[in-house]
DNA sequence: GCCATAATGTACGAACTAGTACGTTACATA
DNA sequence: TATGTAACGTACTAGTTCGTACATTATGGC
């Protein structure tokens, strides 16, 4: 057993842990140009001489903040299996679960969007690779249902995967400005079930038309 | 006619105009805190001096740029008429025309963007009342679909609108990840149609499901 | 033509901000 | 226990950035 190891004061993992742990909250706070470097090393048991030490710099921060996030948003969704039910439950299911899972995760999807005002200059090669099993799953999805005969047979997997993904995103990155136009909070709790209940409606009901 | 007045050297408008017109494309380009006044001033036939003498602060200048393109968005919107069309073909003719709309204004979707990252503290007052339009014009869509029978009775105006708007937004929005992830351009001109389409097909089958 | 004032330009400063030079200490290994 | 090196801390700087004090000029009304 490692896990009890007597606490050392010079840990390369425990320190790059924290200091990523809490960049990813100032840059989802403020964004990137907004986010100051001496905030995130004060808000760390180190300096900013180590956020430089393992970093580099700023940028190189806010790489490694968007590669854990990814790899930590998708790891987690592949614990879920949808493959066992029919297509059209499966879709259900497959889209509520990503609903379920945006509103879990409001800083990441803040960080998506700080990284799209910035042209996605900051993505690493490697996030397609973390990426793919997602529309991997969709593809089986979608060509059992179309061996069933219970979907249109014109649907590409990774459009689907827009249609769900714009409507559990927006929801969540577009929530204070709908507020201020509309006067509806997006993610008041007592609406969360209705909203669930339409994207499922909306996919299985353009799958099926 | 005061159209072709003699050219002053101290406008309030043209100034004011100008200020505006730079400080958006800056303020779309770099985000609230990257946006510098500096530049913007300097790429203005006037000085920073102005910019303060009428906006206040960066921060005015910013409530006063998400304003105008508010404004500017809903302006252009309502110039298209599609009442006199059936239910189906109206609510279809309105999603490709937020399609279109919003495709033509990556801008002013940055400048939305942003502002959520800044958790709609910039957004005034009177821009409720400028996009209070829209869902009137799709809850007479509705009403129309409903009372023919066409339409499913349990959909919301403000709801569907954000059907809509997600898709439309998410689009532009989030193009560079998007890119980066599944190697697609969302914005590729040889897919345009074919996403309109998909819209089309999205919202019909939804309200006639 | 004169004047009140709106509009404008110049020059500057105080605070901030990313990044670094330089020195120190814990730890693994022999 | 000696030592090389990875890990760490302090103090600083060069450049930036928002904002303003102060001076000036154009313009419309009388």
């Amino acid at each position: 057993m490692a896990a009890t190891q007597p606490e050392r004061s010079r840990d390369r993992d425990r320190t790059q842990g924290e200091i990523l742990e809490v960049a990813t909250r100032e840059f989802a706070e403020h964004g990137y140009s907004g986010a100051r470097v001496d905030e995130i090393a004060e808000r760390t048991r180190t300096t900013k001489r180590m956020l430089y030490y393992y970093f580099g710099s700023k940028e190189g921060l806010f790489v490694a903040v968007l590669e854990q996030a990814y790899a930590a948003i998708r790891a987690a969704e592949q614990t879920v299996d949808v493959d066992h039910l029919d297509p059209v439950a499966a879709i259900r299911a497959l889209a509520e679960l990503t609903f379920d899972h945006h509103e879990a995760h409001p800083d990441f999807i803040r960080l998506v969007s700080i990284e799209n005002i910035h042209r996605g200059e900051h993505m690493a090669e490697s996030l397609a690779a973390i990426n793919a099993p997602a529309v991997e799953r969709i593809e089986r999805i979608l060509r059992a249902g179309r061996e069933a005969g219970v979907f249109r047979a014109d649907v590409d997997a990774v459009d689907l995967h827009m249609l769900i993904s714009s409507y559990c995103v927006f929801r969540v990155a577009n929530r204070h400005t709908w507020q201020a136009l509309f006067d509806r909070d997006l993610l008041a709790a007592d609406r969360r079930d209705g909203y669930r209940t339409m994207l499922g409606d909306v996919v299985v009901a353009y799958l099926t038309g």
